[in-house]
RNA sequence: GCGAGUGUAGUGUAGCGGUAGCACAAAAGCUUCCCAAGCUUUUAACCCGGGUCCGAAUCCCGGCACUCGCACCA
C-alpha cells in the first residue's frame, strides 16, 4: 500500500481540518467537515452499539462545565498548575516542585516559594549544571469565568467524573446489582502545552468512556473474554505474545477478567470500524507509568504513520474515585452485598426529647440539632451544656443480611479523535494501477449510503437520476447526487471519501428500469432493478466479499 | 513553553526587492454510452501586524500557525 497524505486529503475533501482558518488557526482545535462529521457519527454509534449490546450497560450524558469540588476530589485540581523551570543554557525543562523535593524539601505549590527555594538551595540544571530561569506556571485545565466575585468553573478534562458522582443514580437504575457499566460520549478539554500532530493531541477532544463497577469480592464481568480473535500483548518485560483476550487472561498476562473482557469488546469495535487488528497491540503500563491508584493498566495502541499511538486506555482505578468523592462530598456512594443472615448487637442512642424540652425550653431546637449530629456538648451563650445526659445508650439485637462496600472501577476509555485518525490511516490507500486514492472504510461507517450518478447529463438520464435520488432521500437513505464531470472522475471522487456504492443511471435504466451499482473496492458492477435499491443498500450485500 | 526550520489560490508548487506563474481541484458551456479523456471560458493565493525602502511575497522585528527536537501528556 502506498502512503497517502491523510492531512492533505482530509483538508481537501472536508473530512477534518484545523479550526478558525480565516483567523490564522488555533493550535489543537480541529473541526470535522461534511464527510468527517458523518463518519464520526457512525463510528460513535458503532461504539455505542458494541457497548450497549452487553445488556447491563447504560448511557449517560453529562455537562462539560464541572463543579470545582468534583475536580478537587478527582485530583485534577491539584494538578491544575504545572510549575516548570528551564535551564538557561541547555533549555531542558524541569518541574520546579520535583527539583525541590529531590533535595528532600516538601514542595509548596506556590510560584514565588518555589522560585526562592531553588535559589536558596542552589539548585542547578541536572543535565548541564547551568543556571535555572524563572519558575513558570502552566494552566492545565480551561476555566470558565462566572463573573465578578465568583470563583471560576472548569471544563472537564475527562468525561469519567460524571459517571462517578452520579453513581447512586445508576446503581438504582440497575436495581442495585453489580456489575454494571455506564458509557458516555462527549468532549473533554485539556490545555496541552504543545498540541501537535493534527488529531493526535488536541485541546478540545472527543472521548468515548466507559466506567464499569464491581464488587471487589467478585470482580468478574458477566461474559467470558473473547476467544475468537488474537492480537499482540506487550508485557512490561518487553515480551510480545499473540493471544486472544481469553487466553491472555488465563495465562495471567492480563490479571483482571473484566479488563480482558473489555479488550475483547474493544477489538470487536475496532474491527467493525475498519481498524486493522494486525496493526494493533495491547501494551501494559510499567510500574512507573501507572497512576498511583491503579493496579493494572493496558493501552490499546495502533501502528500508524505517527508510530504506535495510544487510542484506548483500560485502567483499573480501584476504589480511588468513589472513595475520594465520598470523602469530599460527605455522601454515601456505597454499594451493598448480600451476606448470610446474622444477628448483631447494635448500640443505639435514644434522645430524651421531653427532658430537653423541660430543662432548656428556649434552646431545645439547637440542642436537638446538636444531638442529631452526634455532638457531646454544645455552647449556648457562654454556657457549656453537656449533652450526654439527654441520651440513653441501649443495645439492641438486629438481623443484618447486607453490608456496604466501595465498588471497584475498571475504565476502558476510548479517545475518539485518535481512533478516527487510525481509521483513516489504516484505510486510506491508493490503487495499484492508477495511484488514485480510495478510503476503504466499512459500509457501516461510510459517510453516505450511495452516490447517485447519471451517466450523461442529458437525454433524461439526469431527470431519472434526480427522481431516484429524491425517492431514496424520502426513504431515509443518505445519498448524494452528482452530475459533474466524467463518470470515472465521479467514481474516484467518492472513492476518496469512502462511499462504497455508486449508483449509475444509464440508457438501459430508461429502457429496462434497472441501474448499475458499482462497488468501491473492486470497481465491479451489478445491475439491479430500481425498486430493489433500498433493499440492496439496506443490507450491504458486498459485505464479506471485500478485499 | 524553549530551540531549529517553514508559511504563496481548495490542494501541491514556482518566483525570493520592480507588484504573482504552473499543475491538479472547483464552476459554466461544448463534447462524452462506465472508471480523474478533450476543448473553450471562469473563479481563486503571497498567514497577520509593524518597520526599512521610491517600491516588500521577497529584507528586518513582533504575533499566529505548522513541522521536528526538548519538556509536558492526569
Amino acid at each position: 500500500m502506498k502512503s497517502v497524505d491523510q492531512e492533505e486529503i482530509s483538508r481537501r475533501r472536508g473530512i477534518y481540518f484545523q479550526g478558525f482558518g480565516i483567523y490564522g488557526g488555533l493550535s489543537g482545535l480541529y473541526d470535522y467537515g461534511p464527510y468527517g462529521s458523518r463518519i464520526k457519527d457512525k463510528v460513535i454509534s458503532e461504539w455505542k452499539e458494541t457497548m450497549l449490546s452487553e445488556g447491563n450497560v447504560a448511557e449517560f450524558d453529562g455537562t462539560t462545565i464541572t463543579h470545582t469540588d468534583v475536580l478537587k476530589a478527582s485530583g485534577h485540581y491539584d494538578r491544575f498548575f504545572d510549575y516548570s523551570v528551564e535551564c538557561e543554557s541547555c533549555h531542558t525543562k524541569f518541574r520546579a516542585d520535583d527539583l525541590v523535593e529531590k533535595k528532600g524539601v516538601p514542595a509548596v505549590l506556590d510560584r514565588q516559594w518555589l522560585q526562592d527555594k531553588i535559589r536558596e538551595l542552589g539548585i542547578k540544571c541536572e543535565r548541564c549544571q547551568g543556571d535555572l530561569g524563572e519558575v513558570k506556571i502552566q494552566k492545565l485545565m480551561f476555566s470558565v469565568d462566572q463573573g465578578e466575585g465568583m470563583e471560576p468553573l472548569f471544563l472537564r478534562p475527562e468525561t469519567a467524573q460524571g459517571m462517578f458522582v452520579n453513581f447512586k443514580e445508576y446503581y438504582r437504575f440497575f436495581r442495585e446489582k453489580l456489575p454494571f457499566a455506564m458509557i458516555t460520549v462527549g468532549r473533554g478539554y485539556r490545555n496541552e502545552i504543545s498540541p501537535r500532530r493534527a488529531l493526535y493531541r488536541l485541546r478540545e477532544f472527543n472521548m468515548m468512556e466507559c466506567e464499569s463497577f464491581f464488587d471487589p469480592q467478585n470482580e468478574m464481568w458477566i461474559h467470558d473474554p473473547a476467544d475468537d480473535v488474537r492480537v499482540a500483548f506487550l508485557t512490561t518485560d518487553g515480551v510480545e505474545i499473540k493471544a486472544s483476550p481469553k487466553e491472555a487472561h488465563e495465562k495471567g498476562i492480563v490479571k483482571s477478567q473484566p479488563m480482558a473482557y473489555f479488550m475483547g469488546l474493544a477489538l470487536r469495535f475496532y474491527s467493525r470500524v475498519g481498524i486493522d487488528l494486525e496493526r494493533m497491540r495491547f501494551r501494559k503500563h510499567r510500574k512507573e507509568e501507572l497512576s498511583h491508584y491503579s493496579s493494572e493498566t493496558w493501552d490499546a495502541e495502533a501502528l500508524t504513520d505517527l508510530g504506535w499511538i495510544e487510542i484506548t486506555g483500560i485502567a483499573h482505578r480501584g476504589t480511588y474515585d468513589l472513595t475520594n468523592h465520598m470523602k469530599h462530598s460527605g455522601k454515601d456512594l456505597y454499594a451493598q452485598r448480600v451476606i448470610p443472615k446474622r444477628e448483631v448487637n447494635r448500640a443505639i442512642k435514644e434522645i430524651d426529647y421531653q427532658k430537653v424540652k423541660s430543662e432548656s425550653p428556649e434552646s431545645s431546637a439547637k440542642i436537638i440539632a446538636a444531638l442529631k449530629e452526634g455532638k457531646t456538648s454544645i455552647t449556648i451563650g457562654n454556657q457549656v451544656i453537656d449533652l450526654n445526659r439527654f441520651v440513653t445508650e441501649k443495645e439492641e439485637k438486629v438481623t443484618i443480611d447486607r453490608e456496604d462496600f466501595v465498588p471497584v472501577v475498571i475504565e476502558p476509555a476510548f479517545g475518539f479523535d485518535r481512533i478516527f485518525y487510525t481509521i483513516l490511516d489504516h484505510n486510506l490507500s491508493s490503487r495499484e494501477d492508477s495511484g488514485y486514492v480510495l478510503l476503504k472504510i466499512p459500509y457501516t461507517i461510510s459517510p453516505y449510503n450511495a452516490a447517485i450518478l447519471p451517466l450523461m447529463n442529458k437525454d433524461d438520464l439526469d431527470t431519472k437520476a434526480r427522481s431516484i435520488f429524491e425517492d431514496l432521500l424520502k426513504k431515509k437513505f443518505s445519498v448524494i447526487y452528482d452530475d459533474a464531470g466524467s463518470i470515472g472522475k465521479r467514481y474516484s471522487r467518492y472513492d476518496e471519501v469512502g462511499i462504497v456504492y455508486c449508483i449509475t443511471i444509464d440508457y438501459d435504466t430508461i429502457k429496462g428500469g434497472d441501474v448499475t451499482i458499482r462497488h468501491r473496492d473492486t470497481k465491479e458492477q451489478v445491475r439491479i432493478k430500481i425498486e430493489d435499491i433500498p433493499d440492496y443498500l439496506g443490507t450491504d450485500p458486498w459485505d464479506g466479499k471485500k478485499n
